[in-house]
DNA sequence: AATGAATGAGCGTTCATTCAT
DNA sequence: CATGAATGAACGCTCATTCAT
């Protein structure tokens, strides 16, 4: 039941945009009545949140398990490697994803991605004190933070809308490049 | 009585964020009838608009004047100018940015950004010509358009949650380097 | 509940006339609320026009078993059974024939009338065709649309404002009289 | 001003309708502001009702006219007579005619007609004492107030709906037939 | 006299939420 | 458990009318 009614949620995210979103209608389209559908979340908030932690989820199974593989490549290919797989996993949201960043009120419910980076910044701090041993820990969160930054930002553009002209392997290849700078000072340490 | 509507719209939003904002609401903030400010906005979103537009005026006109200091600097602290610049501008607008940035539908509005990087991409164009002439039109465009999302990106999150334990300056300063290092392959040409 | 809110819908004709019918109203004079009115009616414009229907069909159900029982009759005495049925059913339905009739923007609902006025042109038509065989189409035509005129406009004179000192029995014999004499112009015709 | 207010009435009655038909709208056709409106009228009904009136006393001068002329005229010539010139007068006003006929909530405004009516049936009064004076006073009156039913039934019919195939002097040549019929029931006294 | 900015009750309509069945 | 009819506050917007200037 909960899964058909966070399909339907999707389903209206996709057809009628978040303006579009009423509980009425979503459980129309799942099939159910709408007693049912604040039987299982508590209101439109909840059910709203809970499509986002599960979309959160799903993409950071695959980032785990990107950033498993990354820890035992160079830095840059590392980085690459994390970049792509964000970058599919953001487009196989798609709906949701832009539903929830372009469109929502992000006051009022997040988005997807502080999850993400959350995660993101966890491997990244390692990351970089394998890679930079030496930096001062305030400097090395600052410039992880900002990384997160161009990170999400990034992948965000890449996936809702790509610059023309440009393969989509170029732009990660690109942002690789800039994260490896921003996060490692050390030249010697980027691979 | 347009400023008077245009400050209440500000005063709702920062209060009550953007879904609480209501013609209705705003009047009464503003102290007068809802027909008044029909008589003055078209619609709802004609005043929601007339908001952003001016927000983004204000924005432009000091990202205009940093834009022409920071030809006549070196390279980073040009960069570096402009993002300091920006970062106050946004923070002078934070109720209007807050709500058009992360909570209006960005499909139904747009924000303030886009204009802001509209201005910024096309000196940048100018600065990447010039200091590394070199650059292949295409992939100086998606370096282009990475830096903007880096930029943006940065100034907003520098105004909006900025990271603790470390100064607005120094991340101003980071994000300087990250830019310089990301437009400019050749290390020659950062001065 | 769809009977209710017509009822209610009557009541307010009634007691407001046209231009006081808001859907407020309705919903409050039927003792539900405004959200219900729109589960069964898609908006206002619905409501109005399935009370126009029902009325309509009510007293073109009378009107049919009228003419069916008038085509066995002396013409005379045919036309005076329908126009006495009319009267009696636009009699019944007094509030809405009012309202409809000489209150509501007619090009907005049309009024009852129409459907009234099609269904009788057609049978008086054949009763035209065998009690006037020789009467060419279009002069027929003419005489029958003014023959409509005349029908409708004495029904209604007799039902909302019937003239003092006389019985509306004589009412109705001159008007079958008139129609007679209008529609037949062979005297023979007439019996 | 007056003048101009009700002629920017009657445009805007044309243009929009009776829907339409604001009192701002009214006094920005008419290039004076609001205020003065309501200086010359007491309310929007004023209005409304001061064209109602111009426009009646427009056509009671010319059937006034008409009346003149026909008492001097066999009677089914002068009936004919009036009937053209009353359908020559509605169409001059076809506007105000079809907004208050058609489109205005007659309870609220009455229409055209009454006094028109009132003036026809005061020198058919005349007409049938002439012509038929052996009838019955309630006799007569009947008939008169039938007749002007269907004299002012069929010249609206004739100016805003008129039937096709069919010249509009058949169409007058019918009515007058009919009414001639209707009102005088001695065949003698018919000329 | 004339202006027109200001008013505010009221309109048609939506939708998150409840609860008797 | 599930239903879906019912709710009613709130929304965006209109317009006849007033009144300080």
């Amino acid at each position: 039941m909960i899964d058909r009614l966070l399909a339907a949620t999707t389903q209206v995210l996709d057809e009628r945009g978040y303006a579009g979103l009423s509980t009425n209608r979503v459980a129309e389209r799942a099939g159910v009545s709408v007693g049912s559908l604040y039987r299982y979340f508590a209101d439109k908030n909840d059910l709203i949140e809970e499509l986002r932690t599960r979309s959160s989820a799903d993409v950071l199974t695959d980032l785990t398990d990107a950033l498993t593989a990354a820890v035992a490549m160079p830095a840059r290919d590392g980085v690459r490697h994390v970049l792509a797989v964000l970058v599919a996993a953001l487009k196989r949201h798609r709906a949701v994803t832009t539903a929830m960043i372009s469109e929502a009120p992000l006051g009022a419910h997040g988005n997807i991605l502080p999850e993400v980076e959350r995660q993101l910044a966890q491997v990244t701090r390692i990351f970089v004190a394998v890679h930079a041993p030496h930096l001062e820990p305030a400097e090395a969160g600052a410039r992880i933070h900002l990384a997160m930054g161009v990170t999400l930002n990034a992948c965000l553009r890449i996936t809702l809308e790509p610059p023309p002209g440009i393969t989509e392997d170029r732009l990660i290849d690109l942002t690789a490049d800039l994260l490896v700078l921003g996060l490692l000072p050390d030249p010697l340490a980027r691979a």
